[in-house]
DNA sequence: AGAGGAATGTGAACGGTGTCCACATGTAGG
DNA sequence: CCTACATGTGGACACCGTTCACATTCCTCT
């Protein structure tokens, strides 16, 4: 009988009857920093309940199946990713022109996957339906999830000049492309142990890339 | 007992009997043919030694881990992309630039992924050390592995003069990038349920773009 | 030809996984 | 207070990768 919540320390107390007061929540939490550090394939049922001191099935009343947990990190991790892209369009001089909002987004989406292997691999490419892209739990404090900000900074180029109208419909594609497959090759390809420095100028000429690529009609 | 027929017609398991004759290929080439139907995730050595009717054990005479029979299907369907590419690419009217042959590349790539999902993400997603994108067993009968192809292109643009020498440096990222994400989009993201018109629409605009892209400095 | 050694295959076993069942417990409502 | 319900538990099943000790078969050397 573990008396005392055997809790390292880690977690404020969620408090708990011996009911454990919010095992759901925690169950969250544990595997978000699990995946943050270890990534999706150290995501196992077994090992998150032992974890948070709880028998395997106790997560089964909270969660239909491990791919319902894994889900919730995957919004968490999108929705880490929309706030970094929130504070760098925030960041930006007021009167920058949508190849620069274009180019921040691409720019933090990976940055975010570079600062954070684990959780975006989980978020990003664990085998969920990422028709998803736009649900609310995904989003950052702006409302905006990171596909709602990569269409929003498309909008912008249309609106200011820069991308012809007709050449706005499937502008996402190439350039989510750019991103999402630049982040594969630097997260777990052949970039995995290329030096900072290159992997930056990299990455910066990738997202340049897309962004005057897109420019032009196919 | 005489080692009769003991042909290599069947996949179910019509044994030879005794010794098996070639375990080692026999598993290698079932193994391929459950990755293009099913995927990496049903790749697990029981059911493949199951399914050429041996012990589960046996295949540990021929790989050193699930990772090593997986790795050799990784170089199978690398070497399929490769073939495909050396098609495309000799197809090519004589004089077609450097333009054409990356284009031809890139748009292969996105096919091949699209042609046989199953084999892509394993050829192309398993975590296995990518460095290996120079290894000849991923080449086609050309000697170039889909990698190669890439930058053989690329230096046909600097050789015609379409990409200018200083940009040649790194220009493999954004391109790999370009058609990598998208294969994913495709494969197991968003666009997966798309049809086929507006992928290749789509394709075809990612391919453009990336070509465009690079001949701009970042 | 025969003997023995090297390859190769087998069965049982260990620890791990996801998930379901029947049961126990604590909490909240009447 | 006592019951009903939500929640947590222990055990079990079917898989998985992998290792051990042992059996068979093939090959080579004398």
């Amino acid at each position: 009988m573990p008396s005392p919540p055997s809790d390292p320390g880690e977690n404020p107390a969620p408090r708990g009857g011996y009911h454990h007061g919010d095992l759901r929540a925690a169950l969250i939490e544990q595997a978000e920093a699990v995946a943050r550090e270890k990534g999706p394939e150290a995501l196992t049922m077994r090992a998150l309940t032992r974890q948070v001191g709880v028998s395997a099935n106790a997560a089964y009343r909270h969660f239909a199946d491990r791919a319902a947990l894994v889900q919730e990190v995957t919004f968490r991790g999108q929705a880490a990713m929309a706030r970094a892209m929130d504070a760098a369009r925030a960041a930006l001089p007021a009167r920058a022109d949508g190849a620069a909002h274009l180019t921040a987004v691409g720019r933090t989406y990976i940055e975010a996957a570079r600062a954070e292997p684990g959780l975006f691999r989980t978020a990003f490419t664990e085998p969920a339906d990422l028709e998803l892209s736009a649900d609310p739990r995904a989003a950052g404090d702006s409302g905006l999830t990171p596909f709602l900000h990569l269409a929003d900074a498309l909008d912008r180029m249309v609106t200011d000049g820069s991308l012809a109208a007709e050449l706005r419909e499937g502008a996402e594609a190439p350039c989510w492309s750019a991103v999402h497959g630049f982040s594969m090759l630097v997260v777990s390809g052949p970039l995995r142990s290329a030096p900072d420095e290159v992997v930056d100028a990299l990455a910066a000429r990738t997202v340049a890339t897309a962004v005057h690529g897109i420019t032009q009609a196919p």
